[in-house]
DNA sequence: TTATATATGGATCGTTCGGTCCATATATCG
DNA sequence: CGATATATGGACCGAACGATCCATATATAA
């Protein structure tokens, strides 16, 4: 049984992907209703409000886009089945050549996207933070099963070492906003490694 | 001889250090005249006009302010006359304390201060990019300096070296602002170090 | 004292902000 | 055919935005 009503005019999908595009080149707060509503294919107020609720409704439906597209880039993080320094390498690799890839905006759009907020629109970044806690996280058990293999020397100071991982992958979101070409980026990552291999036991 | 007319009823140099709290902890597009002038000592729209001009000429104000101060921590990577990784792990270290430092905003302001921008703001970011050059060419140089001293191996790839320490550097600033304890990011910076001894000749 | 220069409080400007409302259009269901 | 449900264009809302203006206050200079 099909749907009651005038059917919709736009494709919503479409509309959320350019939305997710506006969200991701200018933050969460910059991006003004005008703006969407021009790119979502010049939809008017009524049918943005019927469609998506809310500018932050909106936002948080981009997040949950974004999360399972272009975000499962560090999904490698969580795969219990690969060998840790291939996970946190691939995450890195591949969170370097997403974030740098010409057909979208540059960066991150966990990183940056709600970076400049006024106190009103703070808890905006928490579903993103929470995202960065995940990885974060991540990157810590690949490192935390690596020693407990044996992989890596006991002495290893894991939260150390994760730390420099983490920071450095927040830090390609900068990076690829900076436009620092692709293969810089990926020379850095090998060079990045090598400290994992100076932990071997 | 003295100026002459009605003199300024506040204090121009705080109201500008409390202006530079406020950008420094929303960013530049969030911020609000409105909060501005409550903040800077609830002058009035015509005495922030006659004594900062605008809103945007105030945030350049306040960059230079921060550059002069606050920015100090990587000035080291142009002081020829350090040992170049010393100037690099000092950088790194003043950057961390600095960012952490609870007596102001986390994070740092040339790398989040226009990082969320609408289109006719977006040039905002450009003195902020200028000054994140300045310390990428200021690693780059020391980087190059350790190769030629013959202290880090020919073989040293130091473009990709100089943009681990760089997105290293970039990544601080989120770190900071996600409230990564002080002293994980200081041994995390240990860590780093050992990259660059891994590469001696 | 008078002229000049600057600062102040506060009203006000036009624009944009996110969001609502309503009459009308267009679909399915009974 | 209604009856019902949803979408649309477009007017409109109050609030906040950055910025300007003006009459008045207060300093120095002549």
């Amino acid at each position: 049984m099909a749907r009651t009503g005038r059917p919709r005019e736009f494709d919503r999908d479409e509309a959320l992907d350019a939305a997710l595009s506006l969200f991701w080149a200018q933050g969460y707060e910059p991006t003004s209703l005008a703006q969407l509503k021009a790119c979502m294919g010049d939809i008017s107020s009524a049918s943005f409000y019927a469609a998506f609720g809310s500018k932050e409704a909106l936002f948080r439906e981009v997040v949950g886009r974004y999360q399972s597209t272009y975000g499962q880039v560090t999904a490698c993080l969580t795969d219990g089945s690969l060998p840790p320094r291939q996970a946190i390498e691939r995450a890195l690799r591949r969170s370097a050549e997403m974030q740098t890839n010409q057909e979208h905006p540059p960066g991150c759009l966990m990183i940056l996207g709600a970076n400049n907020c006024a106190p009103e629109n703070r808890h905006i970044d928490g579903v993103l933070a929470a995202d960065r806690m995940k990885n974060r996280q991540g990157i810590r058990d690949c490192i935390a099963r690596a020693v407990a293999s044996g992989e890596l020397s006991p002495s290893t100071d894991a939260d150390a070492l994760a730390t420099v991982f983490h920071t450095f992958l927040m830090g390609i979101a900068f990076e690829a906003r900076d436009r620092t070409e692709p293969a810089k980026l990926s020379a850095s990552i090998d060079s990045l490694m090598e400290l994992w291999d100076r932990h071997r036991a």
